[in-house]
DNA sequence: GCGGAAATGAGAATCATTGTCAACTCGGAT
DNA sequence: ATCCGAGTTGACAATGATTCTCATTTCCGC
């Protein structure tokens, strides 16, 4: 939550395979889904360390996360700075937008009923064109 | 997903129970949360009944859904119109908030991705007064 | 090289959520 | 009032993501 540094951090084979078959991802893969995808490409690497390192690098923000409906947590390697997603419910393509105004706006209204340290989350949710075909 | 009208929904015992329970909370409750707070207050329900009926009040609308960091789904009655929430990080106070320049944005830039359907989320999380003192 | 802290991994444990299915209840038609 | 069929319920099992445990291994500074 606060902003603790990494105040000990070794760099390991595993966490740079994460890092790695992370950048050969294009969209969010789950812990499970990149996990998967590691052993299948001969990665040899456990669940666990997934999880561990996943939300480290998180925590360094080095990765975006969001979640599912569903609830299952979900990482993008992203740009350093600061933004926000736009992502199709159904084929999970995400394209990295900004919202400039909200910025200033989150941390005022925040400010304006008592709260600090005050973070945002902001998701646009929709159907991108590949997936509408075959709606009604 | 899809907008399917709730065709068949009868008023039962046990649905009216829950809203009943939800406005006696003024924050986010989970759905294990508030199925122990009705079997607590002597209201005789089960756990499963409790998820359907979260779920179906939230697809119409009547309660308002977000996720806790842990991803545990927790809702709340709320008023009819669009709008977000500011929440304490610390004790889940939540307050209602308005973002009125972001509900144009955020249909314009799906929009301009090829976007269909685009919904949005926006939540504002911080610590409030009330959570500050015991704080390096 | 050595020692200890950090990291790993296999498996177990946790825990929210969903599925199952027989019993029950509501509402409309008879 | 009675009947019927679909919606609803609830106890319990099953799922599945995430976390925990702990013995073993790896990294880093000395
Ligand atoms: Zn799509
Ligand atoms: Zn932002
Ligand atoms: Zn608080
Ligand atoms: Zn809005």
């Amino acid at each position: 939550m606060s902003a603790i540094g990494p105040s000990t951090r070794r760099p390991t084979r595993q966490r740079s395979a994460v890092v790695e078959s992370l950048g050969a991802v294009a969209d969010f893969v789950s812990a499970q889904d990149l996990h998967a995808r590691m052993r299948a490409g001969g990665n040899a690497i456990g669940l666990a360390t997934v999880y561990r390192t996943l939300a480290a690098l998180a925590a360094d923000g080095v990765l975006d996360v969001l979640r599912t409906a569903d609830g299952e947590a979900v990482y993008r390697r992203c740009s350093t700075h600061h933004h926000h997603h736009l992502v199709c419910e159904v084929c999970g393509r995400a394209v990295e937008i900004e919202v400039p105004f909200l910025e200033d706006w989150a941390e005022t209204v925040g400010g304006e009923h008592g709260f600090w340290n005050v973070r945002h989350t902001v998701e646009v949710v929709g159907t991108c064109t590949n997936c509408q075909t075959g709606k009604p």
